[in-house]
DNA sequence: CGCCAGGACGCCC
DNA sequence: GGGCGTCATGGC
């Protein structure tokens, strides 16, 4: 990773980053590609930052407008561009399928996202499908001025004053994991520090997260790079090329390696949605 | 029209 | 503990 700084933003070169892979690939829903001079352009938000950034050329973007400031102690940590990719890649290189998905879809890097978003993101994505996901978080942040809400605003809320987000069967999800984090029997940021398997349980305990969506907050939003995520897709990969398990050298970045699984088996089975 | 979606819950055995 | 119907909504 290298940066240089420009009147108009910063300019960073990472080879191991591509915004399509990155941004559109079911980790994050809040980033629209927007129309652009440069090979794409993305608008969207971490916390209460909004970002435009463009990708010049392959492994080259311009963070428009963004000072050094806000670069290093802000968008630095959610690329996680102080994480050498092209090392984790060559780790898993070792593995003939994770080779062929790491060289497939080389540029995908783990966004350290909210852990607060990332838990209600992840409530909706339960048996839904990413455009709708992102249209009902769309209209949520609609509601708050293009901006998240916090579990506070969001406890006062039930079912009923959901219904705006057509979240169907959700809602009373929403409801559950707002009350409980605003009342602090549920502590993100404490869940974040805990052994794994007790984050895993503290998390269930609201209703709505079961083990799919817990693991999905933990390493979206609490950057647990050993959780792994097992939804339909990563069944297939699993029955398909790893009857014997998960390679064990592989653990401590499972969830990072089931990016590159995730993307590369929907390729192949002609997804791209 | 029917099938499916980055699942979880409640109930059954 | 595993199996199965159900849950809203809408993309395709």
């Amino acid at each position: 990773m290298d940066y240089s700084i420009r009147p108009d933003g910063i300019l960073l070169s990472e080879p191991d980053l591509d915004l399509n892979e990155t941004l559109d690939c079911g980790q994050a829903f809040r980033w629209t590609k927007t129309a652009s001079d440069y090979e794409c352009t993305y608008e969207g938000s971490f916390l209460n930052s909004r970002l435009v950034i463009s990708q010049l050329r392959p492994g080259e973007f311009l963070l428009h407008g963004v000072s050094e400031e806000e670069f290093l102690g802000k968008w630095l940590s959610y690329f996680d561009l102080d994480t050498n990719y092209s090392e984790l890649k060559r780790q898993f290189s070792e593995d003939e399928t994770l080779s062929k998905a790491c060289s497939f879809a080389g540029g995908i890097r783990l966004l350290r996202q909210d852990s607060w978003e990332c838990l209600v993101s992840f409530i909706i994505s339960q048996n839904n499908n990413i455009p709708r996901i992102k249209g009902i978080i769309g209209r949520l942040c609609d509601k708050y001025g293009g901006r998240f809400p916090e579990a506070e605003e969001l406890a006062t809320e039930t079912p009923d004053t959901l219904a705006y987000l057509r979240s169907g069967f959700r809602a009373k999800y929403i409801c559950d994991a707002s009350s409980r984090t605003a009342a602090g029997i549920t502590s993100l940021s404490g869940i974040a520090e805990m052994p794994i398997d007790s984050a895993r349980k503290a998390l269930m305990e609201i209703k709505g997260v079961g083990p799919k969506v817990a693991e999905c907050v933990l390493l979206y939003g609490m950057h647990r790079t050993e959780a792994f995520p097992i939804d339909v897709w990563i069944k297939r990969v699993l029955a398909a090329y790893y009857p014997d398990g998960f390679p064990e050298y592989a653990a401590e970045n499972a969830g990072i390696a089931q990016q590159y699984l995730f993307h590369y088996i929907r390729s192949i089975s002609g997804r791209t949605e």
